[in-house]
DNA sequence: CTTTTTATGGCATCTAGTGCCAGAGTAAAG
DNA sequence: CTTTACTCTGGCACTAGATGCCATAAAAAG
């Protein structure tokens, strides 16, 4: 594969090297405490060319996210699938990313909880996929214009997203098909949330959403029983 | 009322001109091109004196919203409702504060849409909400450890909240009261979504969710029968 | 081999942010 | 009223992240 298009240039920084040698710079001597000048010095690329290629010493902590941000959003504009499904399976990518990346995402969600700052960046990374997912599913599932409904599904998914990613961060001994299947739980929540929002405002435009909560085991006519008594005999509901 | 509790001082840095000379700085020459130097002799304070009580520039533009969230968190210690309740209000706090004080809100919503750097930074004090919502939650409805609905449900109220709150910054002339009444309508929208996802494992344990869309108008025998063809013959559900 | 293109690396510079210390101004004690 | 104690301001020096400029090294195209 040939790189960024053009026909010469000098060879290129090595990416994963400074990276890695600057987490573990940060991670030994601390974030702040970290200058530019000895990740430069350790990783054996100059000073004027780490900041050239990152932008900031943080982003060389988030080196990656871009791409993997533009592969969710053309992910995304394929569309393989009913909408609700795509975005869980956007996210599912991101879940993955982490996953396969244990050697930068474990120490990088250290550093990220112990300095706010870093924190932050991590949180306006989230915002900008929750964003894009919003942005998606008013798009595809057509809600009414004005309505929350949209960002609301999107901070939903994001956060149960986030769950299931924590608890992984957290103890990342656990084996990623029991993480996967975790998040696969939790996407079947979230599809039971978001669903009836989404197509209680962009279907033919007067459904309604019922939302029962029954103990568990009781049978099929006494759950019909209680929908209605609940529901009353107030004629059309 | 006494300051902060020793026994004298210099006269204190007049916060509320530091700002309101900073927003009209930022505005005119843009963020990044106004520095400190420019603030300080704006409003006639030292450029020391702005670090001290300000800690950074960015925190120029934000001044006022630690105090707001510290408000925000003596309110859900004080739990004066049931628990949605509480949390509708926090919000509403919040919506209120920005409300009140559009001469710096909204130059501030111009400001953060024009800087990513801004932006990230309002996203993060949003995070800070949604995590101070979603560990209220979580402690007040005792859902299970390990679930995500508490996250969910703080997700979406602050998803709603920012869907109102961005409808009145991108339209200030609408009153206020008509601003309030749209919140009142996504809180309960928000209420609709996240109570039966609380309480279904708050319960006894094995409650389960029915989520039916239907027409509206179909009246209730019709209702009724399609929900019973739904949950099929399977006998406990 | 020469040209073109592209990336690196050194240098100067700008400015956000911090530690330090002197001094101003206020409130209480005598 | 004077002294004392305390707190906050403001100036100075300094660190380090970040950017523009320019020379130069290396790879691809001819």
């Amino acid at each position: 594969m040939e790189r960024s298009g053009g026909r010469g240039g000098q060879p290129r920084v090595p990416t994963r090297e400074v990276v890695l040698a600057a987490v573990r710079l940060f991670t030994e001597n601390g974030f702040e405490a970290t200058t530019m000048d000895q990740i430069a010095a350790d990783s054996g690329v100059s000073r004027r060319s780490l900041f050239r290629r990152f932008g900031s010493k943080e982003d060389i902590l988030f080196a990656g996210h871009d791409e993997l941000f533009s592969t969710v959003a053309g992910y995304l504009r394929a569309s393989p699938d009913e909408p609700l499904t795509t975005v869980f399976a956007a996210a599912r990518l991101v879940l993955q990313d982490y996953l396969g990346d244990p050697e930068v995402t474990l120490p990088r969600y250290r550093l990220v909880r112990a300095h706010p700052r870093l924190r932050d960046r991590e949180v306006a990374m989230t915002a900008r996929y929750q964003a894009a997912f919003s942005r998606y599913l008013a798009r595809q599932e057509g809600t009414e214009s004005g309505s929350p409904v949209a960002e609301m599904a999107a901070a939903s998914l994001i956060a149960a997203h986030n769950h299931v990613l924590r608890g992984w961060l957290r103890d990342p001994e656990q084996d990623g098909q029991e993480v996967l299947a975790r998040f696969e739980e939790a996407m079947d929540l979230v599809r039971r949330v978001a669903e009836p929002m989404l197509h209680a405002e962009g279907g033919p435009g007067n459904d309604r959403v019922l939302v029962a909560v029954y103990p568990g085991g009781i049978g099929r006519e006494e759950l019909l029983r209680r929908i209605g008594a609940a529901v009353q005999e107030s004629g059309r509901v």
